[in-house]
DNA sequence: GATGAATGAGTATTCATTCAT
DNA sequence: TATGAATGAATACTCATTCAT
């Protein structure tokens, strides 16, 4: 099916790697038929881009939906539903990922607005992130701190330790990823617990 | 000059996005001239990534070269030289940042051991950072963490940071990138430090 | 209606301008129905040159009907019925002055006998000219000329006129066509007319 | 030479008809070496258009610069000035006469503003027409008529012609262009002279 | 060293036409 | 009759790279 050879093929060639022909090709239909389904190649190629950020989206909602969780529980399943993003939909991570770097490029020039859409929908991610954080103050599990900078650090820590570990050589023997990011963030949020709260994550040992 | 030129050019209009003419033209040679110096636009393109790492590599170690710090001051020292280099050499950050994500394209593929080399470059930083850690275990200032794990940590929310930074649509208003990872280094930091350090930082309030 | 369609688009957007499937589109039908009605898209177009033709010589033909008229009345008639196929059927007239520079292209290469029809049928024309000129020659009303080179220059003054006006940089200011056509005609006309009949056409003041 | 291929081929197939590979290919030269002395296809095929008219123009302005001779003299040296270029320049005749009927098309669409460049400058030779005209009057040999509706008959007439005679089977035998031309334009020049100036024409004969 | 004309493989996109339903 | 999805050949234009001067 294009969509799949698409996906596929943009992921391991990249954009400019990838031909219309290489992926009709590998949908077995013609080149004409391409353009049956999508108007233009970088078309296709920001429909994954918002897809992706669709999808993860959706994932976060229901990863937070329960409200009765702990701060730190919802924070935690908030982490872990990126993870799970990164890991079950590998496909759409880099499509996301890239997006950061193409200030450039066709693919953010023109009219096309994918890039602002894009843009918006992260924002809306970190939103989410930041109705933990005011809650967490409301309910007194947090210190009184700026509750969107606070997801924006946390975000922005999960997103760099998962870009680090898509460089394959960095990928050190013995570490391994998502126990980084669970001990990385539950340090990072002791820091901004209230003192009656903290004895929950002491334990934890983080990054030990 | 033709690395100035393409320097620049590439920034601007991407890999892709510039021509051997555009180059050749800005730095007023002919575009002969362009194979004289380099054998492809490829190996130009990659000896940017190369010299960019080796710029950020030095000023690290420059920031933590005085051992007689403590560790916290030598981890903020080190976040701040990659605030700073992201600040003065712009330039090079995406071209950095950029490699992260290209496993494809012609920049990747081919015998290329540009990517390599740098993951082998990056590597050497986050080994920068482990020793400050190793010896901030030593001098008893930190708890008996996994000082390269902990490294990781600290350089991927830098990186993520400084990434999200790079999307125009999601800078919010009121909120400084530098700031913010300092704060949020310094609520990190303070999770893994011995009780009796910790009152250093226990008063900057961060992500206040 | 396929036709009225195709002949409108085929008006504004010129033969290569035109898509089978804009056609469709405003006839409300399918692709494939096209190809019910016509063969070829060529044939279509070629059709309508056809089809002009047809309607200018019927109009020719009811306009010099009346043998009872003079030569000069006659003529004139020929004249006023060419200009009314100009106004009343424009969408055609492109369509058959266009043959006459199309000793290319795909609409005159392969087989396509049209364009030799289209050629016959104005020789039709040319010859009802012919005819106006023998008779008035028969009646003693025009000087002993050629009566078909007659008719050739006379037609040729009016298309070469008709043509000119087409081109919108060039009708300028106060000078109105039909009138320009006829004056010109009359003047052409004086200049072959018998002594004796002169008279009639003396007083018009061609051009002035 | 590039020039001369792409020219012979619009000729014979049109600008549809011809596609860069042929041009090249009879050049002798690669694809590529097109583009590196023509923006476009279509700016070639405009460059021609506008050749043409420049040839055109030079060759009337230099058949009518004595101004010694009467005005029937004048205008039929222009009129054989144009039948001239018709003949040693058929080349450019027709990418001439195609700009009339190309009120659509990519070739007139766009920026383009070559239409109205050939527009004026076939204003200008209109303008010389009437030059012609306005100094027969005022030295008496031409009634008092409008010299540039003059100017657009006499050279309506000769277009029109000379199109008619562009069509193969239209051509019938027997009957020569120059000659109809010739005698078609003394007749209608004979109109408009004035009676003391007449007599030199009228011996002519004219379409006999 | 330097030039810049020449190359030609590469690519996105279009569109007349077909044919199974 | 009618559909419209599918075809695939066709084509203008690009650009990294070469090489004779």
């Amino acid at each position: 099916m294009l969509l799949d050879a698409a996906r596929d093929l943009f992921m391991n060639h990249g954009y400019h790697g990838t031909t219309i022909e290489m992926i009709t090709e590998r949908a077995g239909v013609s080149t004409g038929t391409f353009y049956l389904y999508f108007s233009a190649k970088s078309e296709l190629y920001k429909s994954f881009q918002e897809e992706g950020i669709d999808i993860l989206t959706r994932m976060i909602e229901e990863a937070i939906a329960d409200r009765s969780l702990s701060t730190g529980e919802r924070i935690s399943a908030a982490a872990r539903a990126y993870m799970d993003f990164y890991h079950i939909h590998k496909e759409y991570f880099d499509f996301i990922a890239l997006m950061v770097l193409q200030g450039q490029d066709e693919l953010r020039e023109q009219e096309s607005e994918i890039g602002r859409i894009v843009d918006e929908k992260t924002l809306g991610i970190l939103r989410l992130i930041e109705n933990i954080f005011v809650e967490g103050i409301r309910k007194g599990e947090c210190r009184e701190i700026d509750p969107f900078a606070a997801g924006m650090v946390f975000w922005a820590m999960i997103d760099g330790m998962i870009l680090m570990q898509e460089r394959d050589n960095l990928r050190v023997a013995g570490i391994e990823l998502d126990r980084m990011i669970l001990t990385g963030l539950a340090t990072l949020f002791d820091g901004i617990m209230t003192k009656s709260s903290r004895e929950t994550t002491e334990r934890i040992g983080a990054l030990e």
